[in-house]
DNA sequence: GCCAACGTTGGC
DNA sequence: GCCAACGTTGGC
């Protein structure tokens, strides 16, 4: 069992959208950048565990967490013309990007800022403080229950 | 809105 | 295979 951050703008897809729909499957797709496909398509497996974290927003912070439910598939919105994820390069037969399946998991009792990361001596080595852009990237057990336990779970 | 970081593209 | 140009991400 791993742990993983996932990234969304909450303009697009956020945590509420998510427990909009307790115990619904969602399908975490449109993700484009070949390292974190890497991620979906090699590593993230059913029962892993999903910081959840809202990005280019004001105050950027994770919300809560999810559980992966299914492992990596073909993202068929690459395949789909009127898709804004769209990808020619793309097809059917050989399938570039990957994406899961997650379900909504527990919200934060207070969400965990990225100030609040970053002043965190034990989670100065997270993924999230060096390689800020990556949109799907692994987090440790020990980061995962340092900020279960800052979210008041 | 700015801009630094960094991933991707394409000419050579 | 190098690297400059360019595009995107995302914090601030």
């Amino acid at each position: 069992m791993n742990y993983w951050l996932f990234k969304s703008e909450p303009g697009c897809f956020s945590f509420d959208d998510l427990r909009q729909r307790p115990g619904q499957t969602e399908q975490w797709d449109g993700v484009r950048n070949f390292q974190a496909r890497n991620f979906l398509r090699d590593q993230v497996q059913v029962g892993d565990g999903v910081l959840f974290y809202h990005s280019n927003i004001p105050d950027p912070h994770i919300a809560g967490t999810a559980w992966v439910v299914r492992a990596g598939y073909p993202d068929w919105t690459a395949c789909d013309p009127t898709s804004e994820h769209f990808d020619p390069k793309s097809s059917a037969a050989n399938p570039i990007w990957y994406m899961v399946d997650v379900r909504y998991g527990e919200p934060f009792k207070r969400p965990v800022s990225l100030a609040e990361l970053k002043s965190h001596r034990l989670l100065e080595g997270m993924v999230l403080l060096k390689r800020s852009r990556l949109s799907i990237q692994p987090v440790t057990p020990e980061e995962w229950s340092i900020i279960l336990g800052l979210g008041g779970l």
